[in-house]
RNA sequence: GGAAGGUUAGCUCAGUGGGAGAGCACUCGCUUGACGUGCGAGGGGUCGCAGGUUCAAGCCCUGUACCUUCCACCA
């Protein structure tokens, strides 16, 4: 097998197979064993309507990251998936599509919309799916669910009558916000708010029976159509004498009273405001107060209505232009004034959003806030960073009802049915067959659909079989983390936890882990419009879902926006290449060789060294995916498998494989094994395919290494002893390839190498590492000695703690150069002197640090010392 | 107006009170029997600024400047 291998890692010819695997193995699938532990995640469904784009990636990566890591530690675990309808997006896709077939969507009517809607749900809703199995996900498919399917739907209509039965749920007229284009009402949070120049302009209005004027401004002329009050502040003494007094509207005639509101500002403009009642939120408030009728001027398409008289049928900005020229005529225009402002419009399609009184269904937000507000105040609830709990409990604790009716024909439909003969209002779901308050047969269902938002709010319950009391929700029920963007907090995970606390009574997840956007190269966020997006799947396509993966978590701490580059995916994949070749070189070695007689007693000190690094690196890995650092974990991931494994042990090992005569051989293919089988456990959650297909080159591994155990930390491969040394060793061979290179020596020139110490112990370990310097320090031959003698005198030198090494390069040697390197060194050494003989100084430190401490600081204080008198020692015998 | 986050090497960013880190870029060297998608050696940081707490601060506290984002919306 090994010898089989391509000298580079090729992902495209393995992922498509590996996938295709696991899937026909059903190791993402999920059932109800009450033997073992669940470990449930919900997908955030995307939208059927969707492309993969790299928010989809870094978000499932996640997902896919922790639910891996879970299942391996022996969870049950279940990443239950499924799709979104999505109903405004489809809707003006369909409808889009429609038109391009020259069918009109209102001829066509509300069933043959529906039928071509489902059909276009079939032909496109799976493509999301499929780019999602791209990434490797393993979700359990087999419980793929849509948000529109009988089950998902029946728990909407449950949820609806439920809430309206306890009054929760109400229709209502309310100032709701209008899109013109999709018309259809939308809720306050998918209103977006975007700065525009725009204009302020300043009219007088006559005041009936006298020749004054009041001067108002206003930033929309043509809503003055619908005015009905002017206010100013109720202490504000410039219009005291006005109050009560009736004002000529200009164009209209209407006759509109002047009223006292504490919601005037005295100070911005002219103190006093139009009010129109029926288009300005604001407005809508002080027209409650004062009785004020609401005048509609506008029709859903945003064209002036009949009660706009002369300006009927114009678009609102024709409206505008026309009015502000007919002022001017009239003489009421007293001048124009640059202004910006906020104008708030369509998060879908950037419309600018018409504020208009409607006839809505609303959800009573108070009570069903005060549990999820209460549930993060007392940790039950958790977001991952913290910090994001602001932003949720602030948006709680403002919440406003939530208008929840669409003009929309795809999605749930209302199940509210109207007598047509006595208006009674009957929810349930079924159409009745009569009226229960006038027996009459004329019932009719109202027209409207609920919020997308509405449906997937219950997405982490309805998709486990709620409302029925299933095993499933028994057992998956609540779920342990939600993984999604903080640009949509408001929108979903707000309301699936009042949800989940109103119809579960718990909070649908414990935790959620929040990530940020994924940006271009240049900090912008990736869009259509501006074209930086980077296609993920070109991504996979070209470099593979591993390195994807891998740029997607790299170098990223929760909740934190990333900028990706190719740069960073090239890095990822280079070392989805180092991975491939450590492992190649290991198997390469490994085809002929008996590895039964080994044991832990046959482990040389560098074996012991690796093992113990490796297993110290379960218990940190472990511990930053359990907390969700996943950043740090590979991060740690990625320099032990490069520089500890790759740099150090295999170079280490290598002199030990290539000699037959070696006795060690055997136990130096048994660690290279067994440290890379656990660094490829470990590293599976993250680059799934890549460790797949290693261990699988393992015949006497199990059939996948996603369904093989999590590693754990393990005492007896605690070797501390054999750290220490090792870490002398690598501290000498870095002194060595130093000194080579300050004196330019070149690789192919081998040396004798002289280690010189006094202390038995360390003679010890260098007698064990003597095989390593051959490699890893261009050594010929490696004397180890008490003394000095046999060593020439011009002897290039470096000291290590306990220990000085001389290498004699006869002819090449510099002294003038050799001089000028050991004073560097004792400038080094006299700086951590007097760093540490500073902290040893200082009274305060030795008195309140704690013990530990400051021995440490005496031992290397002592160290240094010794050192710094070996390498004066050398300067002063080069200098005679 | 309110809130959150950021400010660390040329760039992108990690950082868990005790000698400043990574990747990329840069300089020098290397046909070392896994890998040049590689190996070795380097250069490069008053951790935004000012105070404070502490024996000890990039890290904790206060203030401040600038950047980003979210919420609110004075018509």
């Amino acid at each position: 097998m090994a010898t089989e291998m391509n000298k580079t890692y090729n992902p495209a010819e393995i992922e498509d197979r590996l996938y295709r695997k696991w899937l026909e193995k059903g190791y993402f699938h999920a059932e109800v064993d009450r033997s073992r532990k669940p470990f449930t995640i919900v997908m955030p469904p995307p939208n059927i309507t969707g492309q993969l784009h790299m928010g989809h990636a870094l978000d499932n990566t996640l997902q896919d990251i922790l639910i891996r890591f879970k299942r391996m530690q022996g969870y049950n675990a279940l990443w239950q998936p499924g799709t979104d309808h999505a109903s405004i997006a489809t809707e003006v896709k369909v409808t889009a599509k429609l038109k391009e077939e020259g069918i009109d969507k209102e001829e066509l009517g509300r069933e043959g919309f529906l039928a071509r809607t489902w059909e276009w749900k079939k032909e496109y809703g799976g493509r999301i799916v499929s780019q999602l199995m791209k990434m490797g996900s393993s979700a359990d498919w087999d419980r793929e669910r849509f948000t529109m399917d009988e089950g998902c739907s029946k728990a909407v209509e449950e949820v609806f009558i439920r809430l309206y039965e306890k009054g929760y749920i109400y229709r209502g007229s309310r100032i709701i916000n209008w899109c013109p284009v999709c018309q259809t009402s939308i809720s306050d949070a998918e209103v977006e708010y975007e700065d525009q120049a725009g204009h302020f302009w300043h009219i007088n209005y006559p005041v009936a029976g006298t020749d004054r004027y009041i001067e108002i401004a206003t930033t929309r002329p043509e809503t003055m159509l619908g005015d009905t009050a002017v206010a100013v502040h109720p202490e504000d003494e410039r219009y005291k004498d006005l109050v009560g007094r009736k004002l000529i509207l200009p164009l209209v005639g209407r006759e509109i009273p002047l009223v006292e509101d504490s919601y005037v500002d005295k100070e911005f403009g002219t103190g006093a405001v139009k009010i129109t009642p029926a288009h300005d939120p604001n407005d809508f408030e002080v027209g409650k107060r004062h009785n004020l009728p609401e005048i509609n001027i506008m029709n859903d398409d945003g064209t002036i209505n009949e009660n706009g008289g002369k300006y009927a049928g114009m678009d609102r900005y024709e409206a505008r232009k026309a009015i502000v020229r007919d002022l001017e005529e009239g003489g009421y225009l007293v001048r124009i004034e640059k202004h910006d402002h906020n104008v708030g419009t369509h998060d879908r399609c950037h419309t600018t959003v018409e504020p208009m009184v409607k006839q809505q269904w609303f959800v009573k937000m108070d009570e069903l806030a005060r549990p999820a507000i209460a549930a993060v105040k007392n940790g039950e609830l958790r977001f991952v960073p913290e910090h994001f709990d602001r932003t949720y409990l602030h948006w709680l604790e403002n919440i406003r009802d939530w208008c929840i009716s669409r003009q929309l024909w795809w999605g749930h439909r209302i199940p509210a049915y109207y007598c047509q003969e006595c208006g009674e209002i009957t929810v349930a779901k079924e159409k009745p067959a009569a009226c229960p308050k006038c027996g009459c047969h004329q019932m009719v269902q109202d027209e409207d659909t609920l919020d997308t938002w509405f449906s997937s709010a219950l997405w982490p319950f309805s998709t486990l079989g709620w409302p029925e009391k299933t095993e499933d929700l028994e057992y998956f029920y609540p779920t342990d983390v939600l993984v999604t963007g903080y640009d949509i907090i408001f929108f979903w995970v707000i309301r699936m936890v009042f949800s989940g606390y109103e119809h579960t009574g718990k909070s649908p997840f414990r935790d959620v882990l929040i990530h940020g956007l994924v940006r271009d190269e240049l900090g912008r966020k990736m869009s259509k419009s501006l074209g930086n997006g980077i296609d993920p799947l070109e991504v996979i396509e070209q470099y593979g879902a591993d390195a994807l993966r891998l740029t997607l978590v790299t170098g990223n701490a929760p909740g934190n926006d990333m900028r990706f580059s190719e740069k960073k995916i090239l890095a990822s994949r280079n070392f989805a290449n180092k991975v491939w070749n450590a492992s190649r070189f290991m198997l390469m070695n490994i085809e002929k060789a008996d590895l039964s007689g080994v044991s832990l007693s046959n482990l040389t000190p560098a074996d012991r060294w690796i093992l113990s690094k490796a297993n110290t690196l379960v218990k940190d890995v472990t511990e930053n995916m359990e907390n969700y650092d996943l950043g740090i974990a590979v991060a740690k991931l990625y320099d032990f498998i490069w520089e500890e494994f790759c740099d150090w042990y295999i170079e280490m090992v290598k002199p030990r494989l290539y000699n037959d005569e070696d006795a060690t051989k055997a136990a130096a293919l048994f660690t290279l094994k067994s440290v890379l089988i656990t660094a490829l456990k470990l590293l599976h959650p993250f680059m799934p395919f890549i460790t797949e297909e290693i261990f699988c080159s393992m015949q006497d591994q199990e059939e996948s290494i996603m369904i093989s155990s999590w590693p754990e930390y393990d005492e007896n491969y605690d070797f501390s002893r054999e750290e220490k040394e090792v870490e002398i060793i690598k501290t000498a061979v870095r002194n060595i390839r130093n000194m080579r290179a300050d004196m330019n020596v070149p690789p192919s020139r081998k040396a004798t190498v002289y280690v010189v110490s006094d202390k038995e112990e360390i003679r010890r370990v260098f007698e064990h590492a003597r095989v390593f310097f051959a490699t890893l320090g261009y050594a010929s031959e490696v004397l180890v000695q008490p003394d000095k003698a046999g060593i020439p005198e011009d002897a290039v030198s470096t000291v290590i703690p306990d220990a000085v090494i001389y290498i004699p390069f006869a002819d090449l040697v510099d002294v003038e150069k050799e001089i000028a390197r050991l004073e560097k060194e004792a400038k080094r050494l006299a700086g951590e002197i007097k760093r540490a003989s500073g902290m040893l100084n200082n009274e305060k430190f030795i008195s309140k640090a704690p013990a530990a401490k400051v021995e440490e600081e005496k031992e290397k204080l002592a160290r240094y010392t010794a050192m710094a008198a070996q390498v004066e020692e050398r300067l002063s015998q080069l200098r005679s």
